[in-house]
RNA sequence: UCCGGGGUAGCUCAGUGGCAGAGCGGGUGGCUGUUAACCACUUAGUCGCGGGUUCGAAUCCCGCCCCCGGAGCCA
């Protein structure tokens, strides 16, 4: 028998792997990328992944025309192909139901396909990022990411914030000194990546009310953490007439939020990532707990932690904070010392800020960090001063302040860690398509 | 930057002073229901780089590079 062209059979149905339970006993086409193949002599399976799901396509010898018999021999890992077949039910096959071929047409050979059905090393999987996506688990984690970053638009969307999207591209302007990415901009000398789009979002807030910010950020500093990119995307809602203790409320209904949202609609993906979603349930049935800094601090040292005020909270303290909790904690009011100058300080304490870290449980560290801003011209301008910084790359800034200051608050959720923390990843780097790390640009 | 672990076949690794190895992948052949199939044969090396010790170094010593984990710094 001759190969069929499928252009020559154009009423044969084309559907996705997702769509098979609805068309048993029909001839159809199916189009994808050969994720495993097994031969048996006188029959063949291919495993076939369309993005919407994987099937098993059977191949038995007096079943295929002799062309496509041939073209299974040319079949590698993660090869294009068309099946053409019966979709048929049956119990042998993973998923319940297989394409019974008639038909097969190699779109796209793969010799020497790099990466195996077995365990790899984390920098050949990085340095082949481009294919390692195809991977069942990366494909998981891309659609919870996906979720994720619907459910932040949502989330916002239904309460009226209005999506300002801010420059990526600044002068030098951010959170502090020192992890600016640098680049020549024409004759105007240095620009810098945004670390944070908040400053901006301050601006539009008083155009607003209610506004937010959503998209990649960059921070220039050498860590080499489980926690950290160079690149990374930020989420950063900016709310007038919101003080602390509202702001750590939108926080928590935000959270909240996106964790229902993901245990909703990502069974299948969890499930694939193996995710114990026991955690992710408690997080929905009880309020966060909040604790002072000051607190937090007394609690962590009858831990038998050393630690001093005014310390961050970070490593074996931030451990022992999170000891036995399965609900993300908020840590409020922080040393000025250890915080921002845009923070408000705190008028029953000024030695803090209005404040506050969310942290995750499960060792995922800091979600959120979130303040009431300093809304005073003169507090704010000696802070500027106080922390040494260029005092004329923020004289906008201070505009606010000059021309109708208004009480306002504003959070920054990190979108990887969110991620890493649902899909219960090691690391973020998995969590976003295509990492950049201190080490690491290309692909 | 510091501490620890590591770098051997395309991949994952074993080999700690005496012939360079295994599994997977690739190739060839066999097998009509496989599930990371199985069976047989086969292919494949700058033992990270440079120097040194030794009759002899993947193995011991010195320097350097790179990766991973932790610390630091930080969302």
């Amino acid at each position: 028998m001759p190969t069929p062209d499928p252009a020559a059979e154009p009423d044969l149905e084309r559907v996705r792997v997702e769509d098979l339970p609805d068309h048993v006993g029909r001839d159809v086409r199916l189009r994808g990328w050969v994720r495993h193949f097994r031969s048996s002599g006188k029959i063949a399976f291919l495993e076939v992944r369309d993005g919407s799901g994987e099937v098993q396509a059977v191949f038995p010898r007096d079943q295929v025309d002799d062309g496509s018999w041939e073209t299974l021999d040319e079949v590698h890992y993660e090869a294009s192909v068309e099946v053409r077949g019966t979709v048929e039910e049956d119990e042998r096959a993973p998923g319940g139901h297989e394409i019974s071929a008639t038909g097969l047409t190699l779109v796209g050979p793969s010799e020497d396909y790099p990466i195996q059905p077995k365990e790899h090393g984390v920098d050949f999987l990085l340095d082949h990022r481009h294919l390692w996506l195809r991977h069942p688990r990366q494909v998981a984690i891309m659609r919870v990411r996906n979720e994720v970053v619907r459910a932040i638009r949502d989330f916002y969307y239904e309460r009226d914030f209005v999506l300002i999207d801010t420059p990526i591209l600044t002068g030098s302007i951010g959170e502090e000194a020192g992890t600016l990415f640098e680049t020549e901009y024409f004759d105007e000398g240095a620009a810098y990546l945004a670390q944070t789009g908040q400053l901006y979002a301050e601006a539009a807030a008083a155009a607003h009310d209610r506004v937010y910010c959503f998209g990649p950020t960059f921070r220039a500093e050498k860590s080499k953490s489980p926690q950290h990119l160079t690149e990374f995307w930020m989420v950063e809602p900016e709310v007038a007439w919101l003080d602390s203790e509202g702001n750590m409320a939108l926080q928590e209904e935000f959270v909240t939020f996106i964790v229902k949202r993901a245990l909703e609609r990502c069974g299948d993906e969890l499930e694939t990532l193996e995710r114990d979603t026991g955690p992710l349930e408690t997080v929905l049935s009880e309020r966060f707990e909040r604790m002072s800094y000051t607190e937090a601090v007394e609690s962590v040292r009858s831990d038998g932690v050393e630690i001093e005020w005014g310390e961050d909270l970070r490593g074996e303290a931030e451990k022992a904070l999170m000891e036995g909790r399965s609900r993300p904690l908020f840590v409020y009011d922080w040393p000025k010392e250890a915080k921002a100058f845009y923070m408000k300080v705190n008028p029953e304490d000024p030695r803090t800020v209005k404040c506050d870290d969310l942290l995750a449980p499960e060792g995922y560290g800091e979600l959120i960090g979130g303040s009431q801003r300093e809304d005073d011209h003169d507090i704010l301008l000696s802070r500027i001063r106080e922390e040494g910084l260029p005092e004329e790359a923020y004289d906008w800034y201070l505009d606010l302040r000059r021309y109708g200051t208004f009480p306002h608050s504003g959070f920054g959720l990190g979108v990887e860690r969110t991620v890493a923390w649902i899909c219960g990843t090691e690391h973020v780097r998995e969590c976003i398509p295509f990492p950049r790390l201190t080490n690491r640009i290309e692909p």
